[in-house]
DNA sequence: GCGGGCATGTACCAGATGGTACATGTACCA
DNA sequence: TGGTACATGTACCATCTGGTACATGCCCGC
């Protein structure tokens, strides 16, 4: 009876809990349980497993995923390599976890955004824009695109995040914009446009850092879409 | 003395030739002059050297950059990792090359798209959508996509491509939306919006693959900026 | 026909990497 | 108080990586 039965179970579904330090140990539960085990059928907590995530996202975010190796990591976070492998049970989970968790946070960032119905629509289009192009989301725009990347080039542990990363925004966004009088189909179009021009000025500011012309380019945008809209 | 004085000298400038065979040797030069030597001045030719950036470009299409490593690499081409590193003096140097190379490419793609004066602009426009969009290219704006994540990422080598990526293209579009008489600023706004609008769509068939949606989209913004121009 | 320089193959190396083995610490529950 | 399961630290290993050393093939100009 080798190894010592470790944690990593993937069921990851904790209640929030951002914005945590390191781990450093204290309770919550894991149990890699690697060949045999697979005891303790219960779905506890998380916490270093969890803090351990989150810390790395932001890792991730400041540095990219490229050069990405457990052990660097692992310093940086003021950890063992041997202790992300314990959690996650290898780099590629990892990773996977990462994709993962990057995809709910996009969800949320959505649902947060606020479509709700009777606002003014050329308000809520641009207090939709300013809170996507929140400097402050820089590090995790740019984060997402390196895992877009990853996910494009066939990167099995960053395809989740590609799954929905269409799909999943069109649908609240024709929703809205067929709210305005446009008829199905052409929100739908349009819809898949407003998501294209999203992304393109995301990488725009990513990449020139031109907050101001982007923003112009962005108006422009809400500008000819909105001359389009019937009248209310 | 020791080492034998390699090429990779980095003047690359070769006119054109692409479709080449792997390499096999045959004539050609280069000259790596690693350390002292730096003899031979000239600014021969290229051939086996550039036969394997042509190749190794295709297999970075095809594969992607993630994993490479010189050795996967050559065996794909037919050779050693010795000879990637004799030609091009390393690893990163190659993919400074392959970067460089895709600059090169897009410019040229841009050269030749026609932006001939005269020509009906709704027709130039879904032209240059359409030859941009062609199913051909696909590989090649994965793998385009893939380095400017490497850029935005951080990563020198892949830097290179991104200097010009949105500057470069902006000119000649806010040039071509011009000449339709819009003003100068809003052309440029426009300009930006409409490169938005392309690398976002870009994403979205690589991403999705659904070429019938994404062109419909297109052309929504193709009818949406040609209403505010002034008519013809 | 021969010499020099490009091109290539073979062998090798030091370092880093992901992963494993094993010993141990620690908190909670019975 | 003792046990059980999670958490962590320390070594260690096989493998693979980029790069180097060195010998040699091969073409072209003299």
């Amino acid at each position: 009876m080798p190894a010592r039965a470790e944690p990593h179970r993937t069921d990851a579904r904790s209640t929030e809990a951002r914005r945590a330090g390191v781990p450093r140990a204290k309770a919550g539960r894991t149990g890699e349980t690697r060949r045999a085990g697979e005891k303790g059928a219960g779905a506890r907590r998380d916490s270093p497993r969890r803090a351990l995530l989150d810390a790395t996202i932001g890792h991730l975010a400041e540095h990219g995923t490229d050069g990405l190796t457990l052990r660097g990591l692992a310093a940086a976070l003021g950890t063992s390599h041997r202790m992300l492998i314990y959690h996650f049970g290898g780099k590629d989970q990892l990773l996977v976890e990462v994709a993962l968790e990057m995809e709910r946070r996009q969800r949320d960032a959505f649902a947060d955004i606020g479509l709700a119905p009777g606002t003014d629509p050329r308000r809520a289009m641009r207090s939709m824009y300013r809170q996507l192009s929140d400097p402050t989301l820089t590090p995790y725009m740019r984060l997402f695109f390196d895992l877009y990347g990853r996910g494009l080039r066939g990167d099995p542990a960053a395809g989740s995040l590609l799954d929905g990363v269409v799909e999943q925004w069109l649908a609240p966004l024709t929703e809205f914009i067929a709210a305005q009088g446009v008829p199905a189909g052409k929100a739908a179009d349009d819809a898949r446009l407003a998501l294209a021009v999203a992304r393109g000025l995301a990488l725009d500011v990513l990449t020139t850092g031109d907050r101001a012309a982007v923003d112009r380019a962005a108006e422009r945008f809400f500008t000819l879409i909105e001359a389009d809209w019937p009248p209310a």
